[in-house]
DNA sequence: GCCTTAATTGAGACATCGTCTCAATTATAC
DNA sequence: GTATAATTGAGACGATGTCTCAATTAAGGC
């Protein structure tokens, strides 16, 4: 069953681009494809070490901007921490101003719209990302 | 005319709240308002040095993150930079995954989503953020 | 399998971005 | 005007991200 899923995967894409496959960056491949959060950078660097001791920030950041150049990843921000997110990711948030927690909904409105950008720009949608802004319960002090 | 158009400013909202409206604030406040775009933080600083020649970084800091916790504000990141956006503000973007470049569009989609999330998660929203993410002409080589 | 070669790497200096502390200043209420 | 608590700037500091350069290595042709 497994099986049957696979997706093309990180590393396919980028041997596809024209890209060598180091184990370095097998490594940062990896930690992302089975991160289940938004990561920190720091901490896709910490978790690729597990992997290949001897990896070096640069790879890491190397890497993230390789995969965000072919539109695979973009950078977010969460609560004011740097994070990376699959571009083709379905959910999106709500973020707290105040307190930076997020929370996370799965409703989406943008298949025409996006349709109709592409053309007008010119541009190879690959993914979007829609955050509501405000002030969670907590930080309202109800 | 332009006084009939009067809007509540953001001194009004920082005084409302209880804050006291100092002269480095006005300053950075005025840059805020006068900004036609989305603002570095180091521009701010900037351009609010030339009214107020003393002021130093950290009140700029301090009172971009007033202003976020007010819910007037939001960081965001156009092409990896630092940037600042009301949260009123209308329009959203396309941003190139290679070159950083924007475009803007005015479209929007949200009005009864937001008001179904609001209630679910009692949050109270004061904006959102719609970017595209892709590739522009130019990045692809067309 | 073994070369060749250009892409890729890690180390660490460096740059940028943002926060914190603390003594001095200042807006506001009275 | 005075008292008082909020706010300030300077500059150290911390976090995040980029760059250089010599050493390593993946991938294609044999």
């Amino acid at each position: 069953m497994s099986q049957l899923r696979q997706e093309i995967g990180l590393s396919e894409h980028l041997s596809a681009a024209g890209y060598r496959l180091t184990a370095p960056r097998r490594a940062v491949l990896q930690v992302l494809e089975e991160a289940r959060t938004h990561l920190h950078p720091e901490e896709v660097l910490k978790r690729a070490r597990l992997i290949y001791p001897g990896l070096g920030r640069a790879t890491v950041y190397r890497t993230l901007a390789l995969l965000t150049g072919l539109g695979l990843l973009r950078p977010i921000r969460l609560g004011g921490s740097p994070r990376l997110a699959r571009v083709t990711e379905g959910h999106h948030h709500l973020v707290c101003l105040a307190c930076g927690h997020s929370f996370s909904f799965e409703e989406c409105l943008e298949g025409e719209l996006e349709e109709e950008l592409a053309q007008r720009f010119n541009f190879k949608i690959k993914g979007h990302l829609l955050e509501f802004y405000g002030l969670c319960a907590d930080c309202r002090g109800e």
